[in-house]
DNA sequence: ATAATACCTGGAGTTAACTTTAAGTCAAGC
DNA sequence: GCTTGACTTAAAGTTAACTCCAGGTATTAT
């Protein structure tokens, strides 16, 4: 797959993609003699996978870690697990601080309505 | 209160105070004659609040919005709810594609704990 | 009264994560 | 074989959200 066919496919920009491959946010992509970038399958799963966790907020820096241990193949597989353990208690911690966010922002909405419903009701009587 | 005590209080550099006020983020705070701030209650009440949303991820631009509607008083209610509204829905959508990401780093990690068991088995036989 | 410390403003600098640009190379259609 | 559009790199530019600095004023302790 050429850059603007996975481009299309993740809806990343091609930029992005080369941007990502060069800070070593995913492994270096297949290419062509020509040098022309030539996505398999497997480069393709790890736009993938690095467009998912990058959504749910992992930083670049976190990535590249996981990205550089994982080349170094499988005597890194502990550190690796490691590093997955942390970003997931991070998540799950930010996960919570929004859930109450949004309870108090529900709160918040629901007295706006009633002050509405006030504000309305006196300029009825 | 003065910006160092408001700074230890929440936990915010004092920098970041005299921003958020510049930027708008929380309305103009009290002064003494001098110019030297001087937090009320109702001014940390701001700061708290902020302090708070920011944490969940809403932007200064969609917070200063929201401000800005405040400081314009009682028929800026129903702009302000359905303002509270929509960042409540993105919060949600936020909410949910982390708790995806979540379930999917914890299946990651049990197939490293998986691996990592074999590789040992491998090591000892 | 004076020295040390805290506060003020406007503006420059920083960081993360892209995004654009310049100057060129490669590939598909005619 | 030539044009046109997609691809390449390195490097500069952008944006959000701070963060720091210089030069000056205010407050507090001695």
């Amino acid at each position: 797959m050429t850059i603007s066919e996975v481009s299309e496919k993740y809806d990343l920009p091609a930029d992005t993609l080369r941007y990502y491959e060069k800070v070593g946010l995913i492994p270096p992509v297949t290419r062509r003699e020509s040098g022309v970038r030539d996505y398999s399958p497997e480069d393709c799963g790890w736009v993938e996978f690095i467009k998912c966790m990058r959504g749910a907020g992992l930083s670049i820096e976190t990535l590249t870690r996981y990205v550089a241990l994982y080349r170094k193949g499988n005597r890194t597989l502990k550190q690796r697990k490691q590093l997955l353990l942390d970003e997931r208690d991070h998540l799950q911690a930010r996960i919570k601080e929004m859930q109450q966010v949004l309870k108090r922002l529900n709160y918040k909405i629901n007295m706006y309505e009633e002050r509405i419903v006030t504000c309305e009701k006196k300029l009825l009587g």
